[in-house]
DNA sequence: ATCCTCCCCTAC
DNA sequence: TAAGGTAGGGGAGGAT
């Protein structure tokens, strides 16, 4: 199926779903690189040729180095016949019983083998005690949790509820941009036009109607998604109990350190609102979250992502835990997920509305979207349920999976009818029944009504929009709150009358992980959290925006919380912390946001190892404005030029040339009151300056000082804060200090202005204008500009020049072709993958053109130097 | 009054 | 084993 899927259609070309797929081939890519240039130290593994299987500790990429410089191979495909072991520290049950016949074998035997500088015997690390049809593994091996460099994508990949996320992000952009295009034609109103013709099904009714249309929304809903999408390759399990989820079956490990039933207890308390010393009000009992219930010591704990409706009428629920669903239904049929089907059927779903019916969406989520029919309705004259029932079969047709749908005259009534309709209907919510329709609703399903909400209405005695509509507005907001009150007082009325959203503007970014959290040390904590940084900055450029408060937010074990989770991994039962700062800048970097975070860390003092949740948010967003036209010029006034800062530079990085190259540039943009002559000297060479070449290097100095004064600031904990301690006020990137957190900024000063110097220092500056060659500007260049400031430099001179002039392209290419000949791929990777982002937000003809180029000339010196090209985006 | 921070709630 | 994310709205209470 998958094969045949034509390679070239929107779908392959669409952003935004690729990440998995680059992160694997980045993977490969990476593998490349590091199997050049290897130098054999032994022959221990000779004879002996491993393939890889899923992920191993240590990593496929250790093992493949230890192979290549110890006489082994390395395969990258499983090749019966060549490949003499298979190296694995887990298998899947379909994969095993495909591999069983051959050796499959930890990695440890590897490392062992390594350690002790002979072969030893595979027999005594066969990862199988016995070849029986289920693999018994050996679960002793180390876990897989978010000290391990490639836990976090490892975690979206698995991740459901990311997936979630995403998607409903992604396809909210999609709207917005397919709402650009200027569209006249839909074919799809020409197809339903002609099907009420041939059908003949007309009501009179609804041609009286065309005169005072009045607004209709429509609700759609993929009924439960992710087991339809699932049962399109199972038929055979149509009609039956089914559900989506990670679990097999229902047993897990019994672990040390956990207590199930002392962890759900809490969670009880909890929710119950229990407190020692509240004795004399009768106790407010809560619902207790049912979702542990009938759990035992061994049972899965894996959540249902999604059950099929034969499920739900025998008592699953999405969200409950496999053990306790498989004890309510034991013949429940599991069935595993697959994210690039949701990905597909979705984005079948968004595309076939809107480029054949109307472009009036608002996307809610993966399946389930708001229509505004009024114009489709209006030019088809087709009735609200002639639309309906020809929209839901074609939806049906493309995506193979079922839908329904309400109509209502705005989108709460639209939803509710939608709820009324459900599976595979539906209805129609016609303004005269209104108010007895919704006398008879559900409280829990009215849109903002949760378990907290509900329950609390529930001890009021209420249970049904109708006994809400008793209660007056005073009642309600003096109860709930004033936006809370009316929103309930008008929402059991059916009255809603917020607009349909067409225009997404993100007003927060965050990336948060509450699972696989177990460090043992605050390097292992303090790596992952930079990896969220690495997260939130590449999301923030992906919608162009910057943001202004960051918010560090935390979940650490409770005291009373056994020392591991009931679930595998999980976070248990926790406190939470969260703690925000905010910037007098906004920013989208990632190093500047680590300092923030890290700082928060620092204050907290939170032991790593009771850490069981991370998340970072940045708010306050706003987009990256592309400042004032002439802005290169802006970017220059900001440089200086000195070709002997260049030759300190470039001998790069011990703490004292980077301490000089800070006294340096800092002195001469250190304010012009403080140093008129130096500012003098900035000097109108640059703005002759035609070419970024010159700003880059320029540059060059001002970032090195800021990475520096961004060590010293990283104050409590930081070693090289000693040898930094001259380092003067004067000295440091003022752009650097604006940007962070008063607080923070405070204190760096006071530390600084401590060592003001008496007198302030005196840098000779060489004006002379530069004549070099391209070549030797490029080498130059290369060497002097470290490769962060290069991105970051690709991302301003896409942002801020209208064309790309020919010798900036020539510029970025050989630097680009510099870093290759070094083999230093995996830095050249990550410009170009920025460069290809910048490129696509700006989505110009010119500048993608200039990508081609610079990605023609990358892909020739690949094949000169690797033989092989890089995987990268080829096209946008 | 309006904003900010630290929550909590809800939805998918 | 298991993959407990993410964005938005809003309230309480204090600062401005």
């Amino acid at each position: 199926m998958k094969r045949n899927r034509n390679e070239t259609n929107g779908y392959e070309q669409w952003g935004g779903y690729m990440e998995a797929k680059k992160i694997k081939l980045e993977k490969q890519f990476i593998e490349k690189a590091t199997s050049d240039g290897n130098n054999v130290k032994s022959q221990i593994f000779k004879g002996i040729s491993i393939f890889i299987n899923g992920y191993t500790m240590p990593s496929s990429d250790k093992l493949k180095h230890i192979m290549m410089e110890n006489g082994g191979v390395y395969h990258h495909y499983h090749r019966p016949g060549l490949t003499t072991h298979i190296i694995a520290s887990n298998l899947p049950t379909a994969k095993f019983k495909l591999l069983k016949q051959y050796k499959i074998v930890k990695p440890e035997w590897i490392s062992d083998s390594l350690k002790e500088q002979r072969l030893l015997d595979y027999r005594n690390y066969l990862l199988f005690i016995d070849k029986s049809d289920q693999p018994k593994i050996d679960f002793s091996i180390r876990a897989k949790n978010a000290s391990e460099p490639t836990f976090l994508s490892e975690f979206y990949n698995n991740s459901r509820l990311h997936l979630i996320s995403t998607m409903a992000t992604t396809f909210k952009q999609l709207v917005n941009n397919t709402r650009k295009k200027n569209q006249t034609d839909y074919p799809g109103r020409r197809r339903l036009k002609k099907w009420i013709e041939q059908n003949e099904v007309k009501d009179i009714l609804s041609q009286d109607t065309e005169f005072h249309i009045k607004k209709i929304i429509m609700h759609i809903d993929m009924d439960c998604f992710f087991v339809s999408v699932g049962l399109v390759e199972r038929p055979d399990l149509c009609g039956l109990p089914v559900a989506v989820t990670h679990a097999k079956g229902n047993s897990s490990m019994k672990r040390e350190g956990v207590d199930r039933e002392a962890e759900f207890g809490l969670y009880v308390k909890r929710w119950r609102g229990d407190d020692e010393n509240d004795n004399e009000t009768v106790q407010e009992i809560r619902p207790q979250s049912t979702k542990r219930d009938m759990i035992d010591e061994k049972d899965s704990m894996a959540e249902i992502a999604c059950c099929s409706y034969e499920a739900r009428k025998l008592g699953i629920k999405n969200g409950m835990l496999v053990g306790q669903a498989l004890k309510i239904c034991p013949i429940l049929k599991l069935i595993p997920y697959n994210f690039e089907q949701y990905k597909k059927v979705a984005y079948t779903l968004y595309t076939h509305i809107m480029n054949d019916y109307t472009l009036d969406v608002e996307a809610v989520s993966c399946d389930e979207l708001y229509l505004d029919c009024t114009q489709i309705l209006e030019t088809t004259k087709a009735s609200p349920l002639e639309l309906a029932t020809f929209l839901r079969k074609e939806i049906k047709e493309k995506t193979q999976c079922p839908c329904s749908t309400g109509l209502g005259s705005n989108c709460l009534l639209a939803r509710l009818a939608t709820k009324k309709a459900k599976p595979n209907g539906q209805f129609y919510l016609e303004s005269d029944v209104i108010i007895d329709f919704m006398k008879n609703i559900n409280i829990f399903d009215v849109p903002g009504i949760g378990r907290t909400l509900g329950h609390k209405l529930s001890t009021l005695g209420i249970s049904t929009c109708g006994e809400l509509s008793g209660l007056s507005l005073q009642t309600l907001q003096s109860e709930f709150g004033n936006k809370i009150g009316v929103s309930l007082y008008k929402h059991c009325r059916g009255e809603d009358n917020r607009k349909l959203n067409y225009d997404y503007k993100p007003k927060s970014v965050s990336a948060e992980v509450n699972y696989g959290i177990r460090f043992q040390n605050k390097e292992n904590a303090d790596n992952f959290v930079r990896q969220l940084c690495n997260e939130i900055e590449k999301r923030l450029d992906d919608v162009d925006m910057i943001g202004k408060t960051i918010t560090l937010k935390l979940m650490i074990r409770n005291s009373e919380a056994p020392k591991e989770s009931a679930k595998f991994l999980g976070h248990g039962f926790c406190d939470h912390i969260t703690k925000s700062s905010s910037l007098s800048k906004s920013t989208s970097s990632s190093t500047l946001i680590f300092q923030v975070v890290n700082k928060i860390m620092n204050q907290l003092d939170i032991d790593p190892t009771e850490l069981r949740g991370i998340g970072i948010q940045v708010n306050k967003l706003e987009n990256r404005t592309l400042k004032k036209t002439g802005c290169i010029k802006n970017f220059l006034s900001n440089m200086k030029s000195d070709s002997k800062q260049h030759q300190n530079l470039s001998n790069k990085n011990t703490d004292k040339q980077l301490l000089r190259s800070i006294t340096e540039s800092k002195s001469q943009q250190s304010s012009s009151a403080k140093n008129p002559h130096n500012t003098a000297l900035i000097s109108t060479e640059y703005n002759k300056s035609e070419s970024i070449v010159d700003v880059v290097l320029h540059k060059s100095e001002n970032y090195n000082s800021k990475r520096q004064s961004t060590i010293t600031q990283s104050a409590s904990n930081i070693s090289s804060h000693q040898s930094l301690i001259n380092i003067k006020m004067s000295q440091v990137d003022p752009t650097f200090l604006d940007a962070l957190p008063a607080d923070l900024r405070q204190e760096i000063e006071n530390e600084l202005k401590a060592n003001e110097p008496q007198t302030p220092l005196t840098i000779e500056h060489n004006t002379a204008t530069m004549k070099i060659s391209m070549t030797e500007e490029s080498s130059k260049l290369y060497q002097h500009v470290h490769v962060d400031q290069m991105k970051e430099f690709v991302e301003e001179w896409v942002a801020t020049e209208n064309e790309p002039k020919l010798c900036d392209n020539l510029m970025v290419s050989e630097y680009l072709c510099n870093l290759i000949k070094d083999k230093k791929i995996e830095d050249a990777y990550e410009i170009i993958r920025k460069l290809y982002r910048v490129i696509k937000n700006k989505n110009n003809l010119t500048w993608k053109q200039s990508y081609f180029f610079i990605m023609k000339n990358v892909q020739d010196i690949m094949l000169n130097v690797y033989n092989a090209k890089m995987k990268v985006e080829s096209s946008f």
